[in-house]
DNA sequence: TGTACATCAGTGAACGCGCGTTCACTGATGTAC
DNA sequence: TGTACATCAGTGAACGCGCGTTCACTGATGTAC
């Protein structure tokens, strides 16, 4: 059947989202394009329409899972009181929840490692996206000079996923509740402090 | 044919040591047991007189790589002058070799979202090996109390894992170097501030 | 001491399965005349 | 205005491949008698 104009890119978008969902929660070989497409209510073939490959999709996906992330950070900032935005960032990057849902969450936490394992060449594409993501998240950090403020950014961001991470893998929810608690406060005075 | 009564032993350790290379640099699921059979010039069937299943395996592979840390760190800490233990045990882990070498090195930077991902039952297993390395790796870090001391050693164990594992997303080796300098002097200073 | 049998690490064919990708086809709608 | 044709998102069978696991078998050596 033929298609309004905007029916495909829809459809595109749709594929992305739910494929960014599943991702991050089930890993780049555990997500499956037929089940992908399933989820959809379209059949498998259909996806090489919109895209040429299933890893032409994976970059694309770990974009949005940036975008999720900003989103969060961007709300909680948002919502803040004066002189707590820093806090608000970490506290929303730190949060329980976000521990608990990883098909929503930080896609460094999720993918980082499968990214860091792909050749050079592919690695560029992942690298520019997260370049994009740590030049706005330094906006929202303190220090004088720009460099600085990414410095900080790099060094915030990767250490707050590895922490996500290591706290996904507790099977006690009191002790990951702990991790992300005195994560929050460690990070908040190194960033401050340093 | 028959084997001297420790030669199993010995076939176990080297598929053990081979596949906790292999899942460090391929990940789980990148890793086959075929391939890693052939690499010790064995055939795939005989992999089950030594483990029930691949997953099995990688539970035991994850530590090793644990171990390795360890190894890596204690002996930077036995070079180290008086004082500067911490410093070592930092270093040794931001090293830009460790960057480059995921095959021989923290399983967490490698593998910790794979680990994630897995149902609580399995994540068990690997959470009490996370917990006796943090609880070795604690007793060089600074605070009067364990508790104290643990919690740093879980923050600055989990943080350094996601710098390390960004860093390994870079394509650039300069960038990689920065932030690897970046994170050795940011978190010496946190641990020793907090 | 010698012989028959048991053991079991390792072999390699086979099984069943799921995967990414391709491709001939469908059919509703847009377009050319 | 009506008709013939082109387009192309989506379908679903098929292909080729690799994987984890099973299993009947091998044969050198240990053990029982």
């Amino acid at each position: 059947m033929r298609y309004s104009p905007e029916h495909k890119q829809q459809t595109r978008q749709r594929i992305v989202r739910a494929a960014a969902r599943r991702f991050r929660s089930s890993g780049s070989s555990g997500t499956g394009i037929n089940d992908l497409m399933r989820d959809l209510h379209l059949t498998h073939g259909g996806f090489y329409r919109h895209f040429g490959s299933k890893e032409g999709l994976f970059a694309e996906a770990f974009g949005i899972g940036l975008e999720d992330v900003r989103h969060r950070a961007e709300g909680a900032i948002e919502r803040a009181r004066s002189g707590e935005q820093l806090k608000a960032l970490i506290d929303s990057y730190l949060d329980i929840e976000h521990g608990e849902d990883a098909a929503n969450g930080c896609p460094v936490a999720a993918l980082g490692a499968e990214v860091a394992r792909r050749p050079r060449a592919a690695r560029a594409a992942f690298e520019r996206e997260l370049e994009e993501h740590i030049h706005l998240m330094a906006r929202h950090l303190p220090g004088d000079a720009r460099s600085e403020r990414e410095q900080k950014a790099v060094l915030l961001f990767s250490g707050m996923a590895g922490t996500l991470t290591l706290a996904r893998v507790m099977t006690d929810e009191r002790s990951r509740r702990k991790l992300l608690n005195d994560a929050r406060m460690f990070y908040l005075r190194a960033v401050r402090a340093s």
